[in-house]
RNA sequence: GGCCCGUUGGUGAAGUGGUUUAACACACAUGCCUUUCACGCAUGCAUUCAUGGGUUCAAAUCCCGUACGGGUCACCA
């Protein structure tokens, strides 16, 4: 009896053989040292923050270099899989602008090196795998779980490194004859490969991010294919994928480093060439807590609905990404500030070698701040819409009304050289802006955050004196702060700043406590911004009521 | 526990033998500007690079030990 005759019963609907395929999937067409990357994500839940740097990373790469970016589904555990996980990955991606040049969606293909969900390549990995057994360097293995879990006992309790290698691989012996007549007989298997590795021997291999790294050589008779579904493991699946699909450059977290002598003796064992390794420092664990110690709780920034819930800019998220992938980007972007971010050229060595860098939320919501506050008023309002017709209808269903309006009160303080930046996202537009919205602020529980002038009557004085004697909405900025001034002169306020910090005492208060009861009376506000164009954009009406809501 | 990776301020981090009296950004503090707030501007914020030793004329940078943190040891990816 053979390994052929091994091969044949195992897979004996297999025809094709590895060559087929090479055949199919030729090398890429594109310019010298254009980069192959790939987004390989498995559908096993919410999108997370650590995946989408990742496919950050492959995207830029691939950019970089004029080269191609590919998403394959890694949907091989059909036990952990979930529905939407596949429709949320897409939708992150296309939310921020990461468009993979090779994907399949809804039975849509786009791109020769597919399919793109690995449960769809089965007859790929069964035929590698064949060949494998063919050449004799894989072989089922019948050990049951309670077998595996008594050699694990086993070693642990013997202080043995754990796993099925070397001597405690007792199924590699198996004559074929045996190996046969227990699949005739119906037994699970499942898909060992053969190593002939040394545990003991230390090779050496270059990551891009790491550097060069002395590891011991794998000597595990890893399984590369289960027993309930005949689909292969990442392991096995890695290596077929990105040799068959071309991949240049595997990015992944930094968790699969101890796993990497395993994927290069099996790209050894077929003699193929391995992709150059991008291994990134974690930024978020599986289960969703934070790597640094700090809270216990979850993290919900770990999910990208996150950001998406809160209304950060995309490009605020993306550009504080990138500034962990490398830490010059910053800079590089506000000296080009008009390219994109995936123009930036990374440097994988410059990465972080920290181990799990976490990004700073304090650090986005300044970034967020400074993305908005040089959007036009335009796209503020487009945004803002679109954000808002998703999670809050009422506010969006206002400022749609009057458009022209909405843009009005967003594009405050934003025409000029160094515009306001007070919005952080746009689920916080709201809070800042509400009393510019009749319908809002009639509703709204009224505060007034009056300040070093809190005597009603004095207050009453100053409005009724100002709306009466001098406010006209028809003054230009000046016209009208000089009037502010002269009512200052007439009640016995400081006009002038420098003659009231001199002396204070000869004033009943400064022209900035004269601003501000007009502003929190019309507001409610303490702060808001320039008082003048509110003025200006409230309506005659409005302003009346307000008014009389104070006297 | 074995193996692997790491440890620079309040935070994210630059920096891999002298040009670093440790960049930059965020945060924080104070002051200036100012119709409030925000912005902006100015100044301050690690005598020190986990720790102990060693190499060297010279170390955050190289070597060894220790401590601490993380990763991994699945028919999960």
């Amino acid at each position: 009896m053979t390994n052929k005759e091994l091969a044949d019963l195992i897979f004996p609907d297999i025809d094709k053989d590895i060559k087929y395929y090479e055949n199919k999937y030729q090398p890429r067409d594109l310019p010298e040292g254009a980069k192959v990357t790939r987004f390989a994500p498995s559908p096993t839940g919410y999108m997370h923050l650590g995946g989408f740097f990742q496919a950050i990373i492959d995207y830029v790469l691939a950019k970089n270099s004029n080269g191609l970016f590919y998403l394959r589904i890694e949907d091989t555990d059909t036990k952990r899989e979930v529905k939407e996980a596949v429709d949320l990955i897409f939708e992150s991606l296309n939310h921020y602008g990461i468009k993979p040049d090779e994907f399949e969606y809804n039975g849509e293909v786009t791109g020769n090196y597919g399919p793109y969900f690995q449960s769809e390549r089965k007859e790929i990995y069964h035929t590698f795998i064949k060949y494998l057994i063919e050449i004799g360097r894989a072989y089922p293995c019948f050990c049951t779980k309670e077998e595996l879990d008594e050699l694990r006992k086993h070693q642990e309790e013997r202080k043995f490194r754990t796993g099925y290698y070397g001597r405690y691989a007792k199924c590699r012996i198996l004559p074929i004859e045996k190996q046969i007549e227990k699949i005739k007989n119906g037994e699970d298997y499942v898909i060992r490969f053969k190593s002939e590795g040394n545990f003991d021997l230390k090779f050496k291999t270059e990551d891009q991010v790491k550097g060069t790294l002395e590891l011991s050589q794998n000597d595990e008779d890893f399984v590369i294919m289960k027993s309930s579904d005949k689909l292969p493991t990442y392991h096995f699946a890695h290596i077929v994928d990105d040799y068959l699909m071309k991949t240049t450059h595997v990015v992944r977290g930094e968790e699969w480093l101890s796993s990497l002598p395993k994927h290069l003796e099996l790209f050894r064992a077929f003699g193929f060439k391995a992709p150059k390794y991008v291994h990134t420092p974690l930024l978020v664990k599986k289960d969703g807590n934070s790597i640094r110690k700090i809270s216990k709780r979850k993290d919900p920034e770990a999910s990208m609905s996150y950001y998406k819930d809160k209304g950060y800019p995309t490009e605020a998220l993306i550009e504080s990404l990138m500034t962990i992938i490398n830490s010059n980007y910053e800079e590089w972007h506000t000296q080009n500030p008009d390219k994109k971010f995936y123009e930036f050229q990374y440097s994988p060595k410059k990465m972080s070698s920290a181990g799990g860098a976490f990004f700073d939320l304090d650090k986005l919501d300044n970034i967020s701040r400074n993305v908005i506050s040089k959007m036009t008023k335009d796209e503020v309002y487009d945004n803002l819409y679109k954000w808002a017709d998703e999670y809050n209808k009422e506010f969006a269903s206002i400022i749609s009304k009057d458009v022209d309006y909405t843009k009005s009160i967003l594009n405050i303080e934003r025409e000029q050289k160094k515009p306001r930046k007070d919005y952080v996202y746009y689920s916080d537009i709201e809070n800042q802006i509400w009393y510019m919205f009749p319908e809002l602020f009639d509703k709204h529980e009224k505060v007034y955050e009056w300040g070093t002038i809190n005597d009603i009557n004095e207050i009453k004085n100053i409005v009724s004196t100002y709306f009466d004697k001098y406010y006209d909405n028809k003054d230009d900025k000046e016209t009208w702060f000089n009037e502010v001034k002269e009512l200052c002169d007439e009640l016995g306020y400081a006009s002038d700043m420098k003659a009231y910090k001199e002396n204070p005492e000869d004033f009943k208060g400064s022209v900035a406590d004269v601003s501000t009861v007009i502003r929190v009376a019309i507001t409610t506000k303490s702060m808001t911004p320039d008082l003048y164009e509110i003025l200006k954009l409230l309506s005659k009406e409005e302003i009346e009521k307000r008014i009389n809501l104070i006297k």
